[in-house]
DNA sequence: TTGTTTTGTGTAATATATTGCGCATATCAT
DNA sequence: ATGATATGCGCAATATATTACACAAAACAA
């Protein structure tokens, strides 16, 4: 059971940032859908998730599963991330790369010497 | 409780570029984590959740909340959608438009005007 | 090295998402 | 207009994520 009203259902606070981002992922699915004319139950048995689950992604939900979001992007050709050819896992080398050259645990004296410049 | 074995635990199926996409911006999260010196526990106080999410979203983990992600990679400053790009980075207005030319409801028989070209 | 803090990992309890269903309404093809 | 299908929405049951906690190991500062 949730709160004894609706008001109180809600937990999280987002970020209107955050917010805009989900709504224009599931509006970009649901314009991807459209275009190559999938009704919602069609995408939701090829994603293997219920039509419900892809109303609310369509809507912007915030609290669906990022996999299931991105499944469905990918299923209607959005590219999620601008990469070149050789595709986002030389991105993530690229990171892991950077993410190296960076102490490996955050120590809370370090924190000054950053903004000093 | 989960299956008897840890075989059984895994039920959905993901494509490889979706766990690519959410590999890269959990790795891009906990770059820009540590590029401003944050700690995890640091972090995940900021977005309002636990340490151990925080730890499964940076590690890439598929059934997590979408708004968790996008809060995250918000509070961290990456860019979740390029301005100018021809990707997602459609404005929400624009791709309303875009759907509204777009019949409403998918019909099966609607299907065979596609794809002739 | 020594002490301190971060990080990695696992667990049970709780909170929440997801499902499958039914029904009403809207939309489309004819 | 009529029939057929898609969509919107609410519900209870189930599946799953999230949390809080504890502990060990690793990383860092001095």
């Amino acid at each position: 059971m949730h709160g004894v009203n609706n008001i109180m259902d809600k937990k999280r606070v987002y970020s209107n940032y955050s917010k805009s981002a989900t709504l224009l992922l599931g509006k970009a699915i649901q314009l991807g859908r459209k275009e190559r004319k999938f009704t919602m139950q069609e995408l939701a048995d090829r994603a293997g998730i219920s039509r419900g689950t892809l109303a609310s992604i369509e809507k912007g939900d915030m609290r669906c599963e990022i996999g299931l979001v991105f499944e469905l992007a990918s299923l209607v050709g959005i590219k999620l991330f601008d990469a070149d050819e050789n595709g986002i896992a030389m991105s993530i080398d690229h990171i892991n790369d950077k993410i190296a050259l960076l102490p490996k645990s955050i120590h809370p004296t370090s924190k000054v010497i950053k903004d000093d410049f």
